[in-house]
DNA sequence: GTGAAAGCGCTAACAA
DNA sequence: TTGTTAGCGCTTTCAC
């Protein structure tokens, strides 16, 4: 019950602190009864080795940082964070990893996390989420060469290891489906400005257009901050437009949307077709099925903690890149040409 | 650049690793020259102290562990925890508290923290989520003597300190006010079943009525899993009831009551009034304000965590009891009985 | 296969 | 005010 040590266990199992070490690291010298004895004295006594001490001396920590960029708000916004990290967290438990959070508010924040987001601060390595333009942290981290994978393309890729899905070719596909549809006018809601993954999707909805022999209208593309209201300011914006369907850049873009349109007397989609993107479990008011491009939340996140343990394993270079497959997954608020 | 060790700076700046260890410990006895020359080197180094020597020698790791137990499933479905977890994480930050977060999902997960959520496991303390009744792990936490605090009831309250806000109070007071609206037959839709707040809050829906004299019918009472489509569930089966007005225990339930109430072609609050809890910045569908019971979600977290601080300080016993206020909010969803 | 012993980098009591 | 020294509990060579 009391803080037992190794040397405790040591002599109550006749054997060596040595011995005891092997044992719990299950080190394979160590001779079968031997084995036993000590494990039915660490079992009786609910000895556990104390961590500090054992980080000390091998230099690993088993514990991963998962760090929050101050320019990702959306930590509370977007249920997207709360799913990622639910698949982070299953990865750090099943790999035994002690998962730390450092969520950067302010500017301070940022600066007293340097210390703690380093070997000497505990870590074995840190998941850190993709930030906008303009962010340093990704940057600052790198030179610590501490292990590091960025969930999402950062903006300085070189030399930096990091997951993501293909957003360009999703988002190209999306909006390739909406094309063939009919639609003429196909408006898009971004994310926040700045930010890889707005860039990456607002890039696919161009590059669809121009495949198509369209024309991309700078009037018909508004940013946002990936929350519900400003998919909704984006919308009535739009609605001025005369737009006859919409891209938006996340589900809870379009989620607010719709509520525009609801809003504004019209219908989804006899009036305005809605794609949206990521395809989290979320309840659309509109009581209607979202079409969208479906990423894998959970498994991205798990993933990104198995690419940070073998960036630890193995060492930083070269760089891994991660892409994780979507898959567009057509409902009703897509439309059907025919019936406009 | 590389790992510089006390010693390394205690040479460069001419002093023993005794003086460089007050420095940055901020010791009082220090002369003002010498902390200068010391914090001098310290800088154009870029030192930081090695935590886990830090930890094993004093035996203070300044790090939190927040535990999601298993029956609290609600991280994902609810937008409650990704706030909480905002002020959690934000108070660990201003306390310079490194913040390690255990989701555990599985029976297997619960297994695996336990040798690292502990003072052996590199924490100082620990907040847990309050959690179903019949879940062990908190009394369980509470064997290991770590200093605890738990984030609303526990069910087992002897000697362990926690927060929360008056659940039964507040409920009432949110039921007075509808039954002073006039609305005769009110349901309740509550949280996940036998989860304290779950029962709190129905405690007061019932002492309320009882209050008013009226009897408290079981068949307006239903359960749900805190989730919107759960909240949308039992509104549909509320709806056979003949009922006038809805307290849920969330407002996300109160969302999906909503919903269901719309799709059955009536009009909130005309037809059926809500009444909700929690008071975080969600959408509602319906386009218009929901009243409900606000809680200081954010700096309940906060709060908790300086709850936990002080804990550790100044020791486990005797167990703090924090309440926070609540206040009722009160929008269009509740409607005036004139109208009715 | 097992044990002895030298650290890991720091804190803190004790001396000076 | 400053330095010396003895650990904190573990891992990891190196002998045997």
């Amino acid at each position: 019950m009391a803080d037992l040590t190794l040397e405790d266990i040591a002599r109550l199992a006749g054997v060596s602190r040595s011995t005891v070490s092997r044992v719990v690291n299950e080190h394979p010298n160590v001779s079968a009864d031997v084995r036993k004895r000590v494990l039915e004295v660490i079992r009786t006594t609910g000895f556990h080795p104390n961590l500090a001490a054992r980080t000390l001396a091998s230099n690993r920590s088993w514990m991963l940082g998962l760090v929050l960029p101050r320019t990702v708000s959306g930590f509370f916004a977007d249920p997207y964070f709360p799913r990622l990290t639910q698949g982070i967290a299953q990865a750090c438990n099943d790999h035994n990893y002690t998962l730390a959070l450092f969520l950067v508010t302010t500017k301070e924040d940022e600066e007293r996390i340097f210390p703690r987001v380093s070997r000497k601060g505990f870590l074995d390595g840190v998941l850190v989420q993709s930030a906008a333009i303009g962010d340093q942290l990704i940057d600052r981290l790198a030179e610590t060469s501490i292990p590091m994978v960025v969930a999402g393309r950062p903006f300085h890729a070189e030399n930096i290891s990091y997951i993501d899905v293909d957003n360009v070719a999703a988002s190209r596909n999306a909006m390739d489906h909406l094309i063939r549809l009919g639609y003429r006018r196909i408006a898009h809601i971004g994310g926040s400005p700045n930010s890889p993954v707005t860039l990456d999707r607002k890039e696919g909805y161009m590059q669809a257009l121009r495949e198509a022999g369209r024309a991309v209208d700078p009037a018909l593309i508004v940013d946002s901050d990936f929350s519900e209201g400003s998919g909704y300011q984006a919308m009535r914006q739009l609605l001025t437009m005369g737009v006859d369907a919409v891209f938006t850049a996340s589900d809870i873009l379009a989620i607010g949307g719709m509520r525009a349109v609801r809003e504004a007397g019209l219908r989804v989609p006899q009036d305005v077709a809605f794609v949206g993107f990521d395809d989290l479990p979320l309840t659309s008011p509109i009581g209607l099925g979202l079409t969208t491009v479906r990423q894998p939340v959970y498994p991205f996140g798990y993933k990104a903690i198995e690419t940070l343990i073998d960036v630890i394993n193995n060492g930083i270079l070269p760089p891994r890149r991660v892409i994780m497959d979507t898959e567009l997954i057509i409902r009703e608020s897509c439309g059907a040409p025919q019936e406009r």
